[in-house]
RNA sequence: GCCUCCGUGGCUCAGUGGUAGAGCGCUACAUUGGUAAUGUAGAGGUCGCGAGUUCAACUCUCGCCGGAGGCUCCA
């Protein structure tokens, strides 16, 4: 058979020679680091021999690919680590995920303690250094016969289609499409890292099983610059970072409801002034509606029905009354208040609503998930054929405001249509494809998530990464038929009657800004670009006898400041500021006191002296004009 | 809500079946210091809440509340 190599070279070999042999003959430190081969684009494990002219790529940990394979081979060591330990366990799948893998079970409980045990037993298994091998099953039958005691695998092997094979490790064998490590001695660091209970199939209503969590690597190493990578990301926490900068709490009297402190105000009015200049030069109008609404409106809207489990209710005057959940309802009724015409669309009525959902006690997470939160929401009101354009607007708006607090890293997801909905197909299909149509114009990437949509409309949302690789939606854009016929909006159409609908446009573009806050925390590890700065600059002076002259000056700066009147050393009161992230740092002493110029420190420890006052105010106005995301002077 | 783990002064954390300690912070006094921690003294805790076991619980058990990492859900 002839083989050709990723260069275009080829080489003669005998037939049923295996990937490995093949990546041996062409070098040795090659087959060493090559975990497997694709063949004619097809992955194989190297221990299976080959048939047939073929074109071959050799994989290795660094394609996404072979770490898939790599990390997929160690969830069977985890699963055959686990087996050994609890024999009752009855494994249920095992897939390599983002970072590492995980493996299900059934039938079993384990502690933390236990997680030290299985890796112990991990590693003797890995030592053991097994080679995987393969079986095919002729029927389904004989397939199910030999994974009679485990009624997850039968499930599973009922649902396929085709040849279905097995892998066998020592005394383990798993049902297992492959293809797998020709060695498990490659693996040469294993962490079992943590547990999670999990459902069957991802449904609540199924068995609960165990979900045990591990990483491995081909080099210890790597597993090292992981662990490293995972403690610094940990640093940016908001929540500490967030109590370091004095900037919110969380309190058990209300849990999963932020306080704002002074600071973290400061920067919340910051970033909602950059808000609301941006959208009134795109046209949006403010609006401001009541938090709690009665109950014939939720009923009306759609969310009595559809969105009850998470809302707050309360009797007043021995009537139902609901905290709203969204803001929609109360706009809608803005927007109602009188007569429209379609002269006067698109209407963009914007609105920065605080909202409560009471989420279930497991899902809150600092800033990232609460149960009262600040949305920056608007509604656009528009004809039909405005459509189009309206979400291209809004699309232009979420990059520009995404850009200014250097976010380049945001995925894109269309949702549509799910099971719980109002509305019908009809308009479902002709929303989702307006949203489509606008991302492709855009030239914007997305996946796509079935059945994803809100109850009323299909959306696109913006998730941003936090510090440790997890993503948050955080924008939202979703086209909405269906509400403006539940609660009756019409305008007047040029035919002079009122028998026409708008289609209503709900978007959000920070979504929540407390979790916006929260990700903007991560992302700058607490040190704010000047515009953003709680407390722009600190005032530290040399005696005591400086302060009512940096008292002078700090008022002429016009920026956020304070001044530290701490009895504490210059060096303790500049580490204090430096602590504080404070991005400018100004000492005052008798030099200058005496030159009226300036000692200006910033973040990364560089001072600059005998500063003219004027030359700094132009340059700190120049930073802060231009939301410059680092503060340096030079 | 489910699984695993955690809950000691404002913060970070030691600790024991016989009713508690450190550093930082805070207060006072002294020091007025030139770019990452000046010194001395002092105040501050019913060890998350409730019940049980025990002669005795902060320590053991159970329940609740809150928190962490996941699951599910979501902005």
């Amino acid at each position: 058979m002839n083989i050709t190599f990723p260069d275009g070279s080829k080489k003669e070999f005998k037939e049923g020679t295996t990937g490995s042999d093949i990546a041996l003959s062409i070098s040795e430190g090659f087959a060493r680091k090559a975990l497997a081969i694709t063949v004619n684009g097809q992955l194989q494990d190297l221990a299976t021999p080959l048939t047939g002219d073929a074109s071959v790529v050799f994989l290795t940990f660094d394609d996404a690919q072979g770490k898939e394979l790599f990390w997929h081979s160690s969830a069977h060591v985890l699963a055959q680590a686990v087996l050994r330990l609890f024999p009752e366990a009855k494994p249920t799948i095992g897939p390599a995920i983002e970072q590492g893998f995980y493996y299900d079970f059934a039938n079993v409980k384990i502690s933390e303690e236990d997680l030290v045990k299985i890796e112990e037993e991990a590693k003797k298994i890995i030592e053991q250094d097994f080679r995987p091998t393969r079986k095919e099953f002729a029927t389904k039958d004989a397939a199910k016969k030999e994974f009679a005691t485990n009624k997850y695998k039968v499930e599973l092997i009922e649902e396929m289609e085709g040849g279905i094979t097995a892998y066998t490790q020592g005394e383990f064998t798993d049902l297992c499409r492959g293809p797998h490590l020709p060695r498990l001695g490659m693996i040469k660091a294993f962490k079992v890292t943590k547990t999670s209970g999990a459902y069957w199939r991802a449904h609540a209503e199924n068995d609960a099983l165990t979900r045990i969590y591990g990483i491995s690597f081909p080099d210890k190493k790597l597993l090292k610059e992981y662990l490293t990578v995972l403690e610094e990301a940990k640093k940016r926490d908001h929540r500490k970072i967030g109590k370091e900068l004095d900037l919110f709490s969380f309190h058990e009297e209300g849990a999963g409801f932020p306080f704002w402190h002074p600071k973290g105000m400061e920067l919340m009015n910051t970033i909602i002034d950059y808000w609301k200049g941006v959208h009134k030069r795109d046209g949006y109008v403010e609006i401001k509606t009541p938090i709690v609404l009665n109950r014939s409106l939720w009923e009306r809207s759609g969310h009595w029905d559809h969105y009850q489990k998470n809302m707050y209710f309360f009797k007043i005057d021995g009537g139902d009354h609901a905290v709203k959940p969204m803001n929609c309802p109360g706009g809608v009724l803005v927007f109602k208040s009188r007569k429209r015409s379609y002269k006067e669309l698109p209407m963009k009525i914007g609105e920065l609503g605080l909202v409560h959902r009471h989420e279930l006690a497991g899902v809150l997470h600092g800033l990232f998930r609460v149960r009262s939160f600040t949305q920056d929401d608007a509604h656009i009101y528009c004809l039909p054929e405005q459509v189009a354009d309206e979400i291209v607007g809004v699309l232009n708006l979420v990059y520009e405001i995404y850009a200014t607090f250097g976010f380049d890293n945001v995925a894109v997801e269309l949702s549509t249509m799910p099971d719980d909905h109002i509305g019908s197909e009809d308009m479902w299909t002709k929303a989702t494809n307006a949203l489509r149509e606008a991302l492709e114009k855009k030239n914007i990437a997305y996946q796509l998530n079935e059945g994803d949509g809100a109850f009323y409309g299909p959306k696109i949302d913006f998730h941003i990464r936090d510090s440790m690789g997890r993503t948050w939606q955080c924008g939202t854009i979703q086209v909405d038929f269906a509400m403006p016929e539940t609660l009756d909006i019409t305008y007047m159409g040029d035919d002079g009657t009122y028998d026409h609908r708008p289609v209503m446009i709900h978007r959000a573009i920070f979504g929540s800004l407390e979790r916006f806050i929260g990700i903007l925390i991560e992302h700058y590890a607490g040190k704010f670009p000047l515009w953003l700065a709680p407390v722009q600059v600190k005032f530290i002076t040399v005696a005591d006898r400086h302060l009512d002259y940096a008292r002078k000056v700090a008022k002429e700066l016009g920026l956020r400041y304070e001044i530290d009147e701490n009895a504490d050393t210059l060096n303790k009161k500049v580490r204090n500021a430096q602590l504080e992230q404070v991005p400018l740092i100004i000492t005052i002493g008798d030099q200058e006191q005496e030159t009226g110029k300036l000692s200006v420190r910033t973040l990364d420890g560089s001072v600059t002296q005998g500063m003219d006052l004027a030359e700094f105010k132009e340059r700190v106005q120049k930073l802060i004009a231009t939301k410059a995301q680092t503060t340096t002077l030079e």
